[in-house]
RNA sequence: UGUCCGAUGGUGUAAUUGGCAACACAACUGACUCUGGAUCAGUAGAGUCCAGGUUCGAACCCUGGUCGGACAACCA
C-alpha cells in the first residue's frame, strides 16, 4: 500500500556494511560474490545479540544473492559441548534461517591447521616454547611497555619442527610447551606479541575424540577457517579489531585467501546482561530456572516467553547496526512481539483478580453462547462461541465503589459493557461487615444490549472482560518484569555486582479463570487476553495444569496516568 | 600515559557522500473505539562532543583537544 502512493521507490539508507560490500561488488571483489558465515562457539545458549549477528550474517547472504555457513569454532574442547551445538542449530532454524548444506566446524580443519602451523615453523614465523603461562604472561608486557622474547625464540626450524610433531604425539604433559608465532614483542599491538598459537590439551574434543591432544588458538583457527570457506566479509563483533593485523599477517604468511573482516557493535539492552558468563552464573546459582528461563534474553527463552521469530528478526532489522556502542530500550523489543503478536494471536477473555458479579435479573439456569471476534484485526480468524450465564467474574480492578479521577469502569449504579455480551449496571456491594472487603456485587443487565443486536449500540464508558464462572478454566499464570531493576547491571557501585540488581519480583505467579475455548491450547501457542497482555502456552503445561506466561503486556494508559 | 575504534534528540539508526538534520521506539495532546489495546491526527525534544581551519556552504573534509570503548586468558 505505501508503495502506491510514491512510485520514485524510496530507497533505504544502506547501513555501512552494505556499503562496503557494495563498494565491493561495484569493484569486482571476489568476482561478485558474497559469503557470509555465523561462527559460534559451542559453549553456551545463544542469546539476542547472536539474534543480531545472525540476522546480519544471514541477512547479507540473501540480500545479495549469496550464501551463509553455520560454522562452531570448537577449538577448546573443555569448555565445548554438543549440547551447545544442538542447541545452537535449533534456535538459528528457528529464528528462520538456512545454512543448507554448509554446515562446518573449526575441529574439520584441525589437520589442514596443523599444516598451516608447520608452514610457519618452516619459514621460521612459530617456535616451541617451554615457558609456562605465568613467564609468558610476564614477559608478554603491558599495553604500554613492550614485552621480552622468549629465550627459546631462536630454536632452529628443525629443533621446533621435532618438538612441534612430538607435541602432536603426546609426548608432553598439558602446559608443558606451546607453539607460538614469531612476530614482535614490542608491537603497541598486543595481539602481535609473539602469541600462542598452539596448546597441549590432553582432552578430548565433542567431535575429533581423543585424535588431537593439541589445539589451536582461536585466533589461529578463526580466519583460517574464514579463509578455507572462502567467506568474503567476516562480520564479527568489536573486540576483534585489535585482532584483525594478526589474522592479517598469518594469513598473508600461510599465502592463502583472504576475506575482508568487518566488525561492528553488539547489542546491549536495558535491565539485562548480555554475557555468557553472567548468564551462565545466573542459571548456575539459582536466579532463574535454566537458560530457557523466559526472563533470561537467551534465544529459547524468549522462544519459551512467547516471542516470534518474526518479531526478532524485526527487531534486529530496527535497531540497525553500526560501530558505536548502543544500549537498546527494552521497549523497542516489546514494541516488536506486541505489533506483530496484534495482528496474529487470537483473542480470549481471562481474569486474573476476580471479582464476583451476579446478574439478578438474569434467568438462573441460563446459559447462552456469546458470539466473539477471534482477532478484530483479522476477520478471517472467524469467531468463537463464549458462554454467558448469572455469575460471572470480572478483573478487581474493573471496579471502584468511589470512582477516582477519569475512571470509568464500573462503580454502583453505573452502567458498562461486558464485552460481546451485554451492558450490566451495579446495583449494589456485598462486602464481609468486619473488614468492609468486597465479596460480591450485583448487577442489572439490559437483555436489549446483547452484542450484535440491532438496539445495542449505546454508548457506554467502557467495555471490561468477564468469565462466566461455572464455566472458567483454571490456568496457572506467571507474570514476568525484568531481570534487572538497574538499567544497565554492569554499571555497579563500589563493592556490588550485578547481581545485587537482580529483579527479585521479576517472577509472579497467580492464577486465572479464562473461557472454556482455551482448552484447545498447546505448547507455545499465543494469544492475547483481552484488555491485560499476551499470553503463551508454558511447556509445563499438563492435562491437569495448564500454564501460560506472559509474553508482554499490553499497553495501559490508565494505569500509566494511575502510576503518575 | 601505548595502539586501535567511536562520538547526531531520552534511546537507536539515517542524512542522496559538502547543500542547511530525518525515521523508529519512548514521551505528551486529541480523535475514534464493544480491548483505556489497535488505528488515525498532531506536539515537544538535537543544531550534530569542544575549539580552530578549508569552503559561498560542514554532521560529513583538515588540525588539535575532550570524553567513551576495546586490547596485557595456554578463552572465544
Amino acid at each position: 500500500m505505501e508503495e502506491t502512493t510514491n512510485n520514485n521507490e524510496e530507497k533505504k539508507s544502506l547501513n555501512f556494511i552494505e556499503e562496503i560490500i557494495e563498494e565491493d561488488l561495484r569493484n569486482g571483489v571476489n568476482e561478485g560474490r558474497v559469503h557470509t558465515r555465523f561462527p559460534p562457539e559451542p559453549n553456551g545458549y545463544l542469546h539476542i545479540g547472536h539474534a543480531k549477528s545472525i540476522c546480519l550474517n544471514f541477512g547479507l547472504g540473501k540480500k545479495y544473492n549469496g550464501k551463509t555457513n553455520l560454522r562452531f569454532d570448537d577449538t577448546n574442547p573443555v569448555k565445548e559441548d554438543v549440547e551447545y551445538v544442538d542447541s545452537i542449530m535449533e534456535d538459528v532454524k528457528w529464528l528462520g534461517f538456512d545454512w543448507e548444506d554448509r554446515l562446518f566446524y573449526a575441529s574439520d580443519y584441525f589437520e589442514q591447521l596443523y599444516e598451516y602451523a608447520i608452514i610457519l615453523i618452516k619459514k621460521g614465523k612459530a617456535f616451541v616454547c617451554d615457558m609456562n603461562a605465568e613467564e609468558i604472561s610476564e614477559t608478554r608486557g603491558t599495553p604500554t611497555r613492550p614485552g621480552k622474547e622468549s629465550p627459546y625464540r631462536g630454536r632452529t626450524i628443525e629443533e621446533n619442527l621435532d618438538l612441534f610433531t612430538r607435541m602432536r604425539k603426546g609426548e608432553f604433559p598439558d602446559g608443558a610447551k606451546v607453539l607460538r608465532a614469531k612476530i614482535d614483542m614490542s608491537s603497541p599491538n598486543m595481539h602481535m606479541r609473539d602469541p600462542i598459537i598452539y596448546r597441549i590439551l590432553h582432552t578430548s574434543h565433542h567431535r575429533t575424540g581423543d585424535q588431537w591432544c593439541i589445539y589451536p588458538m582461536y585466533d589461529f583457527a578463526h580466519g583460517q577457517s574464514d579463509s578455507l570457506e572462502h567467506i568474503t566479509h567476516s562480520i564479527c563483533t568489536l573486540e576483534f579489531e585489535v585482532h584483525r593485523p594478526l589474522y592479517d599477517w598469518f594469513i598473508r604468511e600461510i599465502g592463502i585467501y583472504a576475506p575482508r573482516q568487518i566488525e561492528f557493535a553488539r547489542l546491549n539492552l536495558t535491565y539485562t546482561v548480555m554475557s555468557k558468563r553472567k548468564l551462565l552464573d545466573l542459571v548456575k546459582e539459582g536466579f532463574v530456572q535454566g537458560w530457557d528461563d523466559p526472563r533470561m534474553p537467551t534465544i529459547c527463552g524468549l522462544r519459551r516467553r512467547g516471542y516470534t521469530p518474526e518479531s526478532i528478526r524485526n527487531f534486529a532489522e530496527t535497531i540497525g547496526v553500526a560501530k558505536r556502542d548502543n544500549v537498546i530500550d527494552v521497549s523497542l523489543l516489546e514494541f516488536c512481539i506486541r505489533e506483530d503478536l496484534n495482528k496474529r494471536a487470537n483473542r480470549l477473555m481471562a481474569v486474573l483478580n476476580p471479582l464476583k458479579v451476579i446478574i439478578d435479573n438474569y434467568p438462573d439456569d441460563l446459559v447462552e453462547e456469546m458470539n466473539a471476534t477471534n482477532n478484530p484485526e483479522d476477520e478471517s480468524r472467524g469467531k468463537r462461541k463464549v458462554p454467558f450465564s448469572k455469575t460471572i467474574y470480572i478483573e478487581q480492578d474493573d471496579f471502584m465503589e468511589t470512582p477516582q479521577g477519569k475512571f470509568f469502569r464500573l462503580s454502583p449504579g453505573r452502567e458498562v459493557r461486558l464485552r460481546s455480551a451485554y451492558i450490566i449496571k451495579c446495583e449494589s456491594v456485598v462486602k464481609e461487615p468486619e473488614t468492609g472487603r468486597i465479596l460480591e456485587i450485583h448487577c442489572s443487565y439490559d437483555p436489549m444490549t446483547k452484542s450484535g443486536m440491532a438496539e445495542s449500540n449505546r454508548k457506554v464508558k467502557s467495555t471490561l472482560h468477564w468469565v462466566s464462572a461455572k464455566h472458567a478454566v483454571t490456568a496457572e499464570i506467571r507474570l514476568y518484569d525484568r531481570l534487572f531493576i538497574k538499567e544497565n547491571p554492569d554499571e555497579v557501585e563500589e563493592g556490588k555486582t550485578y547481581k545485587d540488581y537482580f529483579n527479585t519480583n521479576s517472577l509472579k505467579i497467580c492464577s486465572a479463570l479464562i473461557e472454556p475455548a482455551v482448552i484447545s491450547a498447546k505448547n507455545l501457542d499465543k494469544f492475547q487476553f483481552e484488555r491485560i497482555g499476551y499470553f503463551a502456552v508454558d511447556k509445563d503445561t499438563t492435562p491437569k495444569n495448564l500454564v501460560f506466561n506472559r509474553v508482554v503486556p499490553l499497553k495501559d494508559s490508565w494505569n500509566k496516568n494511575e502510576k503518575k
